[in-house]
DNA sequence: CTGTGTGCAAAGCTTTTGCACTACT
DNA sequence: AGTAGTGCAAAAGCTTTGCACACAG
């Protein structure tokens, strides 16, 4: 969807320094909608032909998720998925499969607030539907 | 709040062989309303004087989860936390400290189901708010 | 030349797996 | 004896950390 010219100034908007492995990871993500774990990232970067260590993927999908470029996905302990929609919406997590769909919020709306404890502000609410195979 | 006997019924009530393993975990869990993670709960059964390996309270408190004896709660990537606490409700999370609250589903309806996909079926609403010190 | 920022190898952590053991039949 | 179930040491896997390097001032 985005070409390269793009991705660097979508980077620049948001304050990150775009290095070769940030632009790689970034078009990755952005390439679509998609949820996808740290892991699957960089198979793709390096099937891209890039260099980049696992290490600095995972530094990285935390970094463009602390700008907002991206959203982190809690659903499975065993890996964090990283969302390329940052719209609010929520998420249906298929147990059995793994598979992590979105939910339009406007078809969940979610009511105000409740009483936050003192000295906290929200950051954000996080609605996951777990589904598993009727089968 | 609960005694040994007490324990031992609850976990034959659900299909669990109550061993001593198991009963320790299960009487430092279900002592209190709490959130806690595998390493705490070992560090309390060890604190009874108990002697269980750490795989062991791993495995056993998946299997209480699995039973509807506790509940697993996904917040943090880091570690899972399980509360004792089973009726429908949700969490506050706080991202800086690491404290989880509980907020009574009745604070916070979630309204009908939105579409599933075919063949799978609901198996629980998870909402998480995220908040962090507003200092 | 100094300070800030970046990338990665190695370390650290939680969690899972495979096997020895027990307790029934 | 055979079989199902239990507990744990060791292994596996994801993520973080600490350090070497690059770059700007």
């Amino acid at each position: 969807m985005l070409n390269r010219a793009e991705v660097i100034h979508r980077l620049q908007e948001l304050g990150i320094n775009p290095t070769q492995q940030r632009v790689s990871i970034a078009t990755c993500m952005l390439a679509q909608p998609q949820h996808l774990a740290a892991d699957q990232v960089l198979a793709m970067v390096r099937a891209e032909g890039a260099n980049v260590s696992k290490a600095t993927v995972y530094n990285t999908l935390a970094l463009f998720a602390r700008k907002g470029l991206i959203r982190e996905v809690i659903v499975d302990p065993a890996r964090v998925f990283y969302d390329s929609n940052t719209d609010p919406h929520h998420h249906i997590y298929n147990v059995d499969t793994g598979a992590l769909e979105d939910v339009d919020a406007g078809e969940f709306p979610v009511p105000e607030m409740p009483h936050l404890p003192e000295g906290t502000v929200a950051e954000g609410v996080d609605v996951v539907i777990r589904v598993r195979n009727s089968a």
